[in-house]
DNA sequence: CATCCGTGGAA
DNA sequence: TTTCCAAGGAT
């Protein structure tokens, strides 16, 4: 017996007899009318599994819905501009995201004439889709046997199997990952999948889980050692830094000028005031704001020059002045957005 | 293996 | 107010 299997359980069930309880369960109690479930198509589940990684489903709901409004067809994307796709995605956030499901669509109409293969290995080729992302459309938007684990599975397997390791940890990774394997079914695995994400999301939570009502607390781990509050394990705490950030606000009765943000930073590709990294002399300040990202906060304070002539002196990025009018036409982060909306009023 | 990459909702 | 964390992937 290895180290790792030394820890678990010695009461779960087989894998026939899990999947086959994740899979009446779910028929009954999860969730099967979510936007991207109603049609059987790929692109649909292609869309959601990118608007899904790391955020949750209410969030995407909406972004889903325009999303198919404005790119009904996976050619549609193909064809689209880089800016019109990072507009649809605006205030989603994880902006690579949105670049990677272009690019996807790009790649799936050259290499497969715009066909989504049903085959994980092949979709790991796909640019934006992982291991998860790859298990996930095979089973979600063809039905075929495959694995897939994300934050949800990583919970329900820590519990059931009771793995004490933290699970963001390449050792519990691959743990996770094999049980994962050996557990999928031959058959109905849309559902299957399903039912250990609806397991996750609504009975098996980070917090407070409703272990009454859950189909496998019978050979639960966790909940037979009263271990559900310590399990998974946490990871340790580490402080989020505050980070100075300063924007130079230039405008006029016609519009603002504004910048595209290079590709390789924070907000790639979405437009901001000019950010510079020293607050500029001869500035007056035109107002604040704060931000929290997922590893810092931002603390950014908006100038506004004495003698815009100085901003060449002080810029390297190109400028470009957007109409009042345009500015819904084009990709803004969430704080620059609103920053905007609340001085909008009184511009210049 | 660690870090980076957004945002919003819940407690 | 702070903390947590969500259908992760790329580097």
């Amino acid at each position: 017996m290895n180290k790792a299997s030394k820890s678990l359980s010695t009461t779960a069930l087989p894998p026939s007899e899990f999947n086959q309880t994740v899979i009446r369960w779910q028929s009954e109690h999860g969730r099967n009318e979510l936007p991207w479930q109603l049609e059987q198509d790929p692109y649909h589940v292609l869309v959601s599994e990118f608007m899904l990684q790391q955020t949750q489903v209410a969030t995407v709901i909406p972004y889903f819905s325009r999303w198919l409004h404005h790119f009904p067809t996976l050619a549609t994307l193909a064809s689209a501009s880089e800016d019109e796709v990072l507009t649809q995605w605006q205030g989603l956030g994880f902006y690579r995201r949105a670049r990677n499901l272009h690019k996807a669509a790009q790649y799936l109409q050259e290499t497969y004439q715009g066909q989504i293969p049903a085959q994980p290995q092949l979709l790991q080729e796909v640019p934006g889709i992982g291991p998860y992302t790859a298990g996930a459309i095979t089973a979600f938007a063809f039905n075929q046997p495959a694995a897939l684990v994300d934050g949800n599975v990583k919970r329900v397997f820590c519990r059931y199997f009771g793995i004490e390791q933290v699970p963001t940890s390449t050792a519990a990774d691959k743990l996770i990952w094999q049980l994962a394997e050996n557990y999928y079914p031959e058959q109905d695995n849309r559902s299957y999948a399903q039912g250990l994400l609806d397991l996750g999301a609504t009975i098996c939570t980070p917090r407070k889980p409703n272990c009454i009502n859950c189909p496998l607390r019978a050979s639960c781990y966790a909940y037979q050692q009263q271990r559900v509050d310590n399990l998974p394990t946490k990871p340790p705490r580490k402080t989020t830094p505050t980070r100075p950030g300063h924007f130079i606000w230039i405008s006029n009765a016609e519009g603002i000028f504004l910048t595209q943000r290079s590709g390789d930073v924070i907000w790639p590709r979405l437009w901001s005031f000019p950010e510079v990294t020293e607050p500029p002399l001869q500035a007056a300040l035109h107002g604040h704001f704060k931000h929290t990202f997922s590893h810092y906060r931002l603390a950014a304070q908006v100038w506004q020059l004495a003698h815009p002539n100085q901003l060449a002196e002080t810029l390297s990025t190109g400028l470009e002045l957007i109409s009042w009018q345009q500015l819904k036409n084009i990709a803004l982060p969430t704080p620059i957005k609103r920053y905007l909306d609340k001085h909008q009023q009184n511009p210049g």
